[in-house]
DNA sequence: TGCAAAATAGAACGATCGTTCTTTTTTCTC
DNA sequence: GAGAAAAAAGAACGATCGTTCTATTTTGCA
């Protein structure tokens, strides 16, 4: 009783070790979200793993390598939760508005959690090397997806012809920045309000057709 | 003359605590923007003032309490660089896009030496006390006076009446944020053209006449 | 110029940090 | 089930942290 049978985990074939490194690094992403990478000490995450701080470091080797792991956790769910579903959508403005809808929603839920992607771009400003260099490459990744949905819907005659796609994808960065910042350290109620409401702004500027700039759920078959 | 004649110097009247209390914190607020309030340590600033710990530690109490003293002091260097001069701008559009102008010349600047406000902020999240206090009452000081700005805009006829002006200073605060982050994180370099265009975007779109609009140094007398 | 007060320095504290090393426990394989 | 390999624990390291206490130096005023 007080040893359950051994429940088959849902890692196949994976060794203990492995299982384990995967929990420590569940629970890094946790501490990490909510208090920094920087703030990420081992002697706490193996508090919260229930592991001595020997054993947590064993997995890792240093300290940096842990991070590096996070970030590496972070990026998969991330795209996990925001890219790939979004794929679903028709190429062109609906699979941008669904980007950009999980983004938002994925923001939404980190006000209270925090995003890596904003806290690790302040803590590792101006400090080179392998965590910074990751970290830019996963927001890099993931701003070159938001650019190629952009140009795609300018293809597909979602958009106008002539619009600047980079700057478009840096307003609409800026709106999800001001929704992270405002709504998680000022607490503004209206947050997510400006940020749709901005959304269908920068729609309507670069010439979107009417039918997406309602903010009704776009329903159309794929193809 | 390896001891000049004591210059006397700005501070008037000050005594010699003061003045090297003053110098303490200068130093302390360029080791905070660059890493960070939290990893501002009275050791590493100790060394840089060329004083001992201790001298140093005596002129605040507590560690909460420098940090404070530099969230203060940079509310000050930001008033008297982006707000002050831009009340000499005529109330109304032109006094707008001179505070725009400021934050965004700023926020250039700090592309090097990093934004207490922002980098603050991902500090101190979800992290209660004095020092979020003092940097959310700050920068809401300074969100009040852009909505302000705003405001007066509009009653001067040079906005659109119906405007929601809460959302216009969303989206610029949002472009604030990507230029920061964009530019010091990413180094993407065309982030001050994308923001300046970004902010054309939102004259245009929130009814500003054409004079307004077009990136001409503004130059009406006032009043 | 002398003296109290203010300012600074110095040493030490307990705590925590990342890391290393050694020992014990657990896991996997034959 | 025995024995090798992997995983985890435990103890200790030097360093740094914020802070406290005491001693020394510097300052400013009578």
């Amino acid at each position: 009783m007080s040893n359950p049978k051994p429940v088959d985990s849902d890692q196949r074939a994976a060794h203990k070790g492995q299982q384990t490194k995967a929990a420590i690094v569940e629970a890094a992403l946790g501490l990490a979200t909510q208090i920094g990478l920087e703030g990420l000490s081992i002697g706490a995450l193996a508090e919260v793993a229930r592991m001595s701080k020997s054993g947590v470091f064993a997995h890792f080797g240093s300290r940096e390598e842990l991070q590096l792991s996070v970030v590496r956790a972070y990026h998969e769910r991330f795209e996990a939760e925001v890219f790939y579903p979004a794929i679903d959508a028709p190429r062109g403005l609906p699979r941008l508005v669904a980007l950009f809808n999980n983004w938002t929603k994925r923001t939404t839920t980190e006000i209270d959690s925090g995003c890596l992607y904003i806290s690790g771009a302040a803590e590792f400003d101006d400090r080179p090397g392998p965590v910074r260099d990751a970290l830019a490459s996963s927001v890099n990744t993931w701003l070159a997806a938001m650019l190629r949905a952009v140009m795609q819907a300018k293809e597909e005659g979602h958009l106008e012809a002539d619009i600047d796609a980079p700057q478009m994808v840096f307003e609409i960065h800026g709106l999800i920045l001001a929704l992270h910042y405002e709504a998680r350290f000022l607490k503004t109620s209206q947050s997510l309000t400006h940020t749709a409401k901005g959304f269908e702004n920068i729609l309507k500027r670069y010439g979107a057709s009417e039918m997406f700039t309602k903010p009704k759920p776009v329903t159309l078959k794929p193809a």
